[in-house]
RNA sequence: GACCCCGUCGUCUAGCCUGGCCAAGGACGCGACCCUUUCAAGGUCGAGAUCGCGGGUUCGAAUCCCGCCGGGGUCACCA
């Protein structure tokens, strides 16, 4: 059998954890799953400057919200960059003492002025070896360039773009560890895959154009490639990067947003990925499906809208006591207070489950339930609350006074009844119900939402709503 | 600028490798109708893609080949 697969998502703690992130763990944590596979986190945190603990805390809350679970990583120590110099440290001094790697002591100052020379005869500058054969002494104040072959080409096999060839005359010697001794995120990037033993590198395709250069470096090293698969990138809709200009990309801004981590994986997944017409996909789903042959080339524009229809699909399927469990917080944020009872919460939610796409407009939907209406819709009643009003909210109060049975079937039973009595429609009553109960013309069902609420709620509502019409409102 | 990648309805996509079943299917969104105590949800129907453009190969191309155009990415002692 082949060997085991080992994966790798290698955030920099730079900022929040995006969805263009989000997704390359997924597609990574989806891989191994698929396989019974080891799914790493490592921690690429060399930039020491951008890099903050605040942010790592951050990203590790993300992953765990979305619940891409990491086999190997943080906080058992050794999977941040900055621990591990002393490898890096190692690999560079082997290419040294093997040739493959040489001193250089050009300076920056230096290279910025070919590079502009360059420019200026309208070339694209590259490191032109000048330190290549100069043995330049370690006492010496120097940066370490690998030794790449002039000639040639390297071919990177890419699972999602296919064989893509680059000439050796595009890329020049580059720096592998800097003159300060830090060592580079290209250099980093491989010696950390290939201690780690990854198989396969699973990446956003802006690092397509980076892939020879570690290949390269690979090579020099005398260790055998991963597999490659880069996976297209994900854009906002005026097909740029996405940035925080379009609105919220962060994957915790999402879950603020009342977004489901069901959703946010099952979207994630759907974008740049297919399974036949297959548009809602379980955790389960997406681990059985997963595969890279699936996986599209072309980019993808991030859609807001398709990404709330799917949280609403998740919304209306799930455990209406797990709903009722993630809305409390939403609850809580929108000022309203927390039921004692959480079957009733859960009762409310079934309600609310068909019209509200994410949380926090269930949230606002809820609010009705867990506070008097402190005024009326003016639409709604300056169309319902024509003539007769007050004398059809005194008829229901004093029916419903008299109301034992307060199920669904049995308010509808008795509205019809009235309804019928007086001549009316259903609706007249139903609406009239509902801009006392709810301050507004629509609602879940209102037998339901007075059912739920009970008969003294109910009536002290209509009983204010009574007064309201006959203040003139 | 050089190099590399990408290009099917507004958007996500199926199909492309293994040409014909595609006068291009599904989904979001949009419109209409049905259902209906409101709003939703659901159902039905509809508008929406000459498969980026132009050549070629072939009896036949979204699918194969070439050129072009457009978009994106990479070119740092950033990651």
């Amino acid at each position: 059998m082949s060997e085991p697969v080992r994966v790798r998502f290698p955030p920099s703690p730079t900022g929040h954890l995006h969805v263009g992130g989000a997704r390359t763990a997924l597609f990574n944590w989806l891989f191994a799953r698929h396989h019974a596979g080891v799914y790493v986190l490592r921690i690429e945190d060399t930039d020491r400057s951008r890099s903050t603990e605040e942010y790592t805390h951050a990203l590790l809350e993300a992953l765990r919200w979305l619940g891409l679970d990491w086999d190997e990583g943080p906080p058992t120590p050794g999977y941040r960059q900055t621990e591990r110099l002393d490898v890096y440290r190692a690999h560079a001094e082997r290419l040294l003492a093997e040739g493959k790697a040489y001193r250089c002591r050009c300076t920056p100052e230096t290279l910025e002025t070919l590079r502009r020379a360059a420019e200026a005869r309208k070339e694209t500058f590259r490191y032109p070896g000048t330190c290549r054969e100069a043995g330049v002494p370690a006492s010496e104040s120097h940066a370490l360039r690998l030794a790449i072959p002039r000639e040639g080409e390297t071919v990177v096999d890419d699972v999602v773009r296919g064989r893509v060839v680059f000439g050796h005359a595009e890329l020049d010697d580059w720096i592998l560890v800097r003159t300060d001794g830090t060592p580079t995120y290209n250099f980093c990037v491989v010696v950390d895959d290939v201690t780690m033993k990854i198989t396969h590198v699973i990446r956003g395709n802006d690092h397509l154009s980076n892939t020879p250069k570690q290949v390269l470096c690979y090579q020099a090293l005398g260790y055998p490639l991963p597999i490659f698969a880069h996976i297209p990138m994900i854009l906002a809709a005026d097909k740029t990067r996405l940035s925080k200009r379009h609105g919220a990309t962060s994957v915790l801004a999402f879950r603020d947003m009342g977004i489901l981590p069901e959703a946010m994986l099952n979207y994630l997944a759907r974008l740049g990925w297919s399974h036949g017409d297959q548009e809602i996909f379980s955790r389960e789903d997406l681990i059985r499906h997963f595969d890279l042959a699936h996986v599209g080339a072309a980019d993808a524009v991030f859609d807001l809208e398709k990404f709330k229809w799917v949280n609403h699909q998740w919304i209306k399927t799930l455990p209406a006591e797990r709903l009722a469990r993630e809305l409390a917080p939403f609850l809580d944020r929108a000022g309203l207070p927390a039921p004692a009872d959480p079957g009733w919460l859960a009762r409310v939610v079934e309600t609310l489950r068909e019209r509200a796409r994410t949380l926090v407009e269930m949230a606002e939907q809820a609010a009705f339930f867990l506070r008097r209406p402190a005024a009326y819709d003016p639409q709604a009643t300056a169309k319902f609350w024509k003539e007769s009003a007050a004398e059809r909210y005194a008829l229901l109060i004093k029916r419903l006074e008299a109301q034992e049975a307060m199920d669904p079937p049995a308010l509808e039973a008795l509205y019809r009844f009235l309804a019928a009595d007086l001549g009316l429609k259903l609706v007249d009553l139903a609406q009239l119900t509902r801009i006392a109960i709810a301050g507004k013309a629509a609602s879940p069902p209102i037998f339901e939402v007075m059912s739920i609420l009970g008969r003294a709620e109910v009536l002290a509502r209509l009983r204010t709503a009574a007064a309201a019409v006959g203040a003139g409102r």
